[in-house]
RNA sequence: GCUCCGUUCGUAUAAAGGCAGUACACCUGACUUUCUAUCAGGAAACACGGGUUCGAUUCCCGUACGGAGUACCA
């Protein structure tokens, strides 16, 4: 048995997407549950849609995830060059032998020449003409053009493709991990282009040449690769290599959350959702993460995971190592599976839930820094466990409980109106003299003097709480009031409590 | 158009030739001073038509619908 060895091998044109992620976790999630190599390789064959900074954007978007290279363009390994665009000497050698046996010949044909093929057969009613088994008799190439004739084209150095011979009539059927057998007929297929005349493969012939120059074992793609894998069986024929050949896997792919079609960045934009794990400042285009809106990666990483595949059990929650060890292609789902956001939430809520504190005072310190406040640790822990339930995604961390760090900015109006009368006003006073006699403070004895001053002027926790707490935070809801006043300190919640009173009476006097 | 792939609650999905389960979202209740979280409960699905079968949501064939591909892009 061959080693496993699988390879994630996006083109460097932009961010990679959530899809092109979950491409990324599948494979990487196979490999290492197969003990074998995770493998980066950029496919930077178009020079014209070379985008600067994607292949570090990408470098960095699976690293956030959590998934380690064991080879790629800067981790090396024994089969490099990993960037496509540095092995163009491996692509000549190799397309010279399908030229010199017959399976691949030159074409002159410029781009107008095609589409006047093109049009001509339309126009005789023939659905949009390929250029195949059939065609290819009319244009200018090396099948129909004498041995002299090329040569002097090729004298004058004229440019050229380098096309694919496409014989018509063979049954062309691989086994597809997750779907089965899928079988095409090449009398269905063009004559592709493998080398375009800037003397760069195209897609079809590199994957091919590097899958088999690198040993890669399974080839985990999108689905959008099906139809043309019957393209990449035929160069496995035709180079020698179909015993040797990888096994496919085509994935289903990530649909739109609503409407019809594939996830695209536009949908990111248009509901205000992430569509991207980290964010991308292109040079006219910027579109935020996951990671920039508040989430955990083991929550995206885990939330991905869950779109196409699943365990077979009623377990959710997996780590990137239970992962690991669960995963089978043959799980995965052939239909494509709808972005769904609310999801997304719950799975980060739920690594909010049980993360390590330090993480979430980390990122509570960094938005504080930006507004430049500094507390101490252990006021940063207590108020971490308070808001820890109740946000689902990092960055609301410092929005939830502002009023903590900065003035009330905003008082529930209704509220004061409904709650600041004349008991409540009595029993709020006396809670609040009470209070400001106690010397040591904690949750027990804030609590013990509340309920005495409560007890005491004939009042109730409805009738009381409310206030104090609207008095604190501007509003009725938040964490238990007394951990609240716990964490925020004696000096605090006295100058707090006092100042109330005039703000609610001038709340009440304005409306 | 052609080729290929697909279709189970709104969403993601499970299972089995014989009761269609789980999670998110939704609704109700419990716990709370409140908002969360948590717990308990509820509503909600086999696209359609044939065939095989004692029995089909499951297997087969059609239809519909959805998706992908159909470039000197990947």
């Amino acid at each position: 048995m061959n080693p496993v060895r699988v390879r994630f091998a996006p083109s460097p044109t932009g961010p990679l997407h959530i899809g092109g992620l979950r491409t990324a976790l599948y494979n990487y999630l196979y490999a290492k549950n197969k003990g074998g190599a995770f493998i980066l390789r950029v496919e930077d064959t178009d020079q014209n849609r070379y985008v600067e900074g994607a292949e570090d954007y990408i470098r960095e978007a699976l690293n956030w995830a959590g998934l380690k290279l064991d080879e790629g363009p800067d981790v090396g390994g024994d089969y490099g060059p990993y960037r496509q665009s540095e092995r163009r000497k491996i692509y000549q050698s190799h397309i010279q032998t399908l030229i010199d046996n017959g399976q691949a010949y030159y074409a002159f044909d410029s781009a107008a020449e095609i589409e006047n093929m093109r049009t001509q057969l339309e126009q005789k009613g023939v659905h949009s003409p390929k250029y195949n088994f059939e065609t290819r008799m009319q244009m200018r190439n090396s099948i129909t053009l004498s041995d002299a004739e090329v040569k002097t084209l090729m004298d004058a150095s004229a440019a050229y493709t380098i096309r694919l011979r496409v014989e018509p009539q063979q049954e062309i059927g691989f086994e597809d991990i997750i779907r089965g057998r899928v079988v095409f007929n090449s009398s269905e297929l063009d004559d592709k282009v493998l080398m375009k005349s800037d003397g760069l493969p195209t897609y079809h012939l590199a994957n091919v040449i590097d899958d088999h120059e690198m040993k890669i074992s399974h080839v985990i793609r999108g689905e959008e690769w099906l139809s043309s894998t019957a393209h990449h069986v035929l160069l496995y024929r035709a180079f020698g290599w179909e015993s040797s050949m990888p096994k496919f896997a085509h994935l289903p792919l990530i649909l739109k959350p609503t409407g019809k079609g594939k996830l695209s960045k536009r949908d990111g934009q248009k509901m205000g959702i992430p569509v991207f794990p980290i964010q991308w400042n292109g040079s006219d285009e910027m579109f935020g993460g996951f990671r920039e809106m508040g989430f955990l990666p083991e929550a995206v990483v885990n939330f991905l995971a869950f779109l196409g595949w699943n365990p077979g059990s009623d377990q959710e929650i997996f780590t990137l190592e239970e992962l690991m060890k669960a995963f089978k292609l043959t799980d995965v789902s052939k239909g494509g599976a709808r972005f769904d956001f609310e999801k997304a939430k719950w799975f980060n809520q739920q690594y909010i839930l049980t993360s390590d504190a330090s993480i979430l005072v980390e990122e509570l310190k960094k938005q504080l820094k930006e507004v430049n406040i500094e507390r101490s640790e252990d006021f940063l822990n207590a108020y971490v466990e308070l808001f820890r339930p109740r946000i689902e995604r990092l960055a609301d961390l410092f929005e939830a409980g502002k009023y903590f760090f900065q003035k009330v900015d905003q008082y529930n109006n209704k509220m004061i109106r409904k709650k600041w009368k004349e008991n409540g006003i009595i029993t709020y006073n006396f809670i609040t003299e009470n209070l400001a006699q106690v010397s040591q403070w904690n949750a027990a004895n804030c609590k013990s003097v509340i309920e005495d001053g409560i007890a005491a002027c004939d009042s109730s926790f409805g009738e009381v709480l409310p206030l104090l707490r609207l008095a604190l935070s501007g509003d009725v809801k938040g964490p238990d009031l007394f951990d609240t006043m716990k964490c925020m300190g004696k000096l605090f919640v006295i100058d707090r409590l006092k100042s109330a009173p005039n703000v609610f009476d001038q709340l009440i006097a304005e409306s």
